[in-house]
DNA sequence: AGGGAGCCTGAATCCTCAA
DNA sequence: GTTGAGGATTCAGGCTCCC
């Protein structure tokens, strides 16, 4: 029996693998268990339903060898020309990288791809960890790869990076010249190379692409990686397929797809997604996070010479600062800003009456007489001074 | 005999660690060659100099077996609060792990950090590499750490920083209420907890803090981590000192330092450093990067929108153009703006002549005879479409 | 074919010059 | 004199080319 493209298997992909061709696969992508040796539980938010699957382990040895022979298997299926992801944290990403290095050749290790997300703190002793690694091997030296750009770093100047260069008899580098003393001008600027450092948001729990299956990936993510190693109509699997991320990226993108899970729900959510493949966009995902950025530099040393907290993302606050009387929010007012608007917007922002007083940080000498009626008519406090905001909240 | 704090030992770290006290070291650094099978060498700017390290091994065991003995002596001079930190990158990382898993014990492995920064690229297939990695391992449990706090994401409100939070019925977080309803505020925020994903410039070929010597780590690397796990007064000891980076960074910073180095002209200049400790600093190091950012995100996507590249430092060029006659460099001209200034502007960046054509990128209509008075009397091409500017070229 | 030499590149600094 | 915009320069990874 031979498993047919744009299908979902439900079963181990030690058996199911077997029904996929020999060299017939452009990407695999997996994204097994990560030896967390614990149950992963994921409930809907009204109840209604839950995944789980367990992550529990005799030894890191029979986990290991449990990968091992799933991967020499992935590496038959994979063309001469494709390529491997495999997605890991650090439970035994270094085990499962010696193997890796075994089973496919440390020469045709290409990256290691870190994937770094912002998400909630627990506040516990050592470094809040917000990476996971993916290991991104071909299956030689002759593989598909399609170069990705990213933006130039702001700090790069134009001169630069449009002017040929040469070496001089010093064998120093200096900027080419015609036969006038013109500068000669590149043909063509893309960016940079896409690095192996992937700034991509983690799925918020509140998105719409989720679909209550723990640890789903963002779309984001697999489109970077399909984009990088396939062209339209080549065949990607995923041996883990789980709530079928891979997959409904990889439809999205014209792109076949196989997917193998052991799990009957996961299967039918996995089906249930492709029926409708959506990708869930945000502002932070097409503007990126610096568009939430409000404060310039100005507002931003303000705050730190007070020893504030910096708050981006409201119009009303610029900062927050600790008090006898609990976290005070302030916005900061610079010479020439409007002081009665800023104590409009402090006063608005965060209406549910949840902070007990708020302050205006004003830079510059506000008149006496102001100050006052700013004081009464909104019950905000102006300070200029640290020691000045402490002696009127102990009034 | 034994090791004198302060002081900078020439020899192998196997011997030289032998005259330090066990048990005496709060924090021990180890930037070791990476196995990258090859010399590194850096002259002087003046050629008058040249520093040099062999990174050449026989296998990949013996490099491991290398580390090993020299790990196992660590351990022991380590105070059962200390850390160690092994700064490695992808080459034989993965390997590193798995012996460090061995001799410090897994479940003393605290952090896998990774350093992140922008770099030259160089145009090959695959992913341009621009991370390194640090293991974080504690010799105890009970080992020193000293929590630090990043700023908040901008996309983080207010709300959310200041409300503390519950579990309820279904183990989801929602927002505690006090028995009027009302939020309850948390007493004191100071930022995000520090992760695993530290982007921390490079040290730049043109910095004055750079000594010639190859693979010199910044100090603000070395800083971090020295305020992580120790206290001023505390003793940190770098069995591969090199140019001494790490021992300024703890002489700096009030902490005791134990230098070795089997080269005698790194001793050397790590000694002469120390006379003379400075930490350089620089508008990307204080401002950060996003300080050179100029373009908003409409003039952002109107770069994009054409499929030029962005360009942020200059004031008078938004983005580049690739045509038939190579590199157009282009202002966006938004509705409202100057058009007669940004024309001057444009027309007065990179002065020397460099471009042929110039252009402006309106995105509203303009009048015919105002298009016609501008690109005579700036020699600039006013376009609202590709379409538009590949004509105009054209003539 | 194998190894070494040299080329290409852009980040971020230093430096220069103009306002 | 001071400020800041932007032009010039160095470094090292990975490639190409040449013997």
């Amino acid at each position: 029996m031979q498993a047919k493209p744009d299908s979902v298997i439900k079963g181990d992909c030690l058996e199911a693998l077997n029904t996929v061709a020999d060299e017939s696969i452009d990407l695999i992508y997996l994204d097994p268990p990560f030896f967390s040796q614990r149950e992963h539980i994921l409930a809907k938010r009204d109840g209604s339903e839950e995944f789980r699957f367990s992550d529990n382990w005799e030894s890191l040895n029979s986990y290991i060898q449990f990968l091992n022979v799933r991967i020499e298997l992935c590496k038959k299926k994979l063309k001469p020309t494709g390529s491997l992801f495999l997605h890991c944290d650090r439970s035994a990403g270094h085990y499962i990288k010696v193997m890796l290095d075994e089973v496919l050749g440390r020469e045709n290790f290409q990256s290691e791809i870190i994937w770094t997300y912002r998400r909630w703190s627990n506040s516990k002793k050592g470094l809040l960890s917000n990476h996971q690694t993916i290991f991104f091997y071909s299956k030689s030296a002759d593989f598909k790869f399609n170069q990705i750009f990213d933006a130039y770093s702001p700090s790069t100047n134009v001169d630069q990076i449009m002017q040929l260069r040469v070496r001089d008899f010093r064998n120093k580098t200096v900027y080419q010249k015609d036969n006038n003393g013109d500068s000669v001008l590149a043909a063509e600027k893309k960016g940079v190379p896409l690095g192996d450092v992937w700034d991509i948001p983690f799925l918020n729990p509140k998105a719409k692409e989720r679909v209550s299956y723990p640890t789903q990936k963002p779309i984001l993510l697999l489109d970077r990686i399909i984009s990088l190693v396939t062209h339209p109509g080549d065949i990607v699997l995923d041996p883990f397929c789980g709530s079928g991320t891979t997959l409904v990226a990889a439809k999205i993108m014209n792109r076949s797809y196989i997917g193998i899970d052991r799990s009957g729900d996961a299967v039918k959510l996995s089906l249930k997604r492709l029926q409708n493949p959506v990708k869930s966009s945000s502002k932070l995902l097409e503007k990126g996070r610096d568009s939430y950025r409000k404060n310039n530099s100005e507002i931003e040393s303000a705050v730190k010479e007070v020893g504030g907290v910096t708050v981006q993302r409201n119009k009303g606050i610029d900062g927050l600062l600790k008090t006898e009387v609990g976290m005070v929010p302030f916005k900061v007012v610079l010479s020439g800003d409007d002081i009665l608007n800023h104590a409009q917007l402090i006063s608005k922002s965060s209406s549910k009456n949840k902070f007990k007083k708020r302050a205006l940080f004003a830079r510059y000498k506000v008149k006496t007489g102001e100050v006052k009626k700013i004081e009464n008519e909104f019950n905000l406090i102006v300070f200029t001074t640290l020691s000045e905001l402490s002696e009127k909240l102990r009034i």
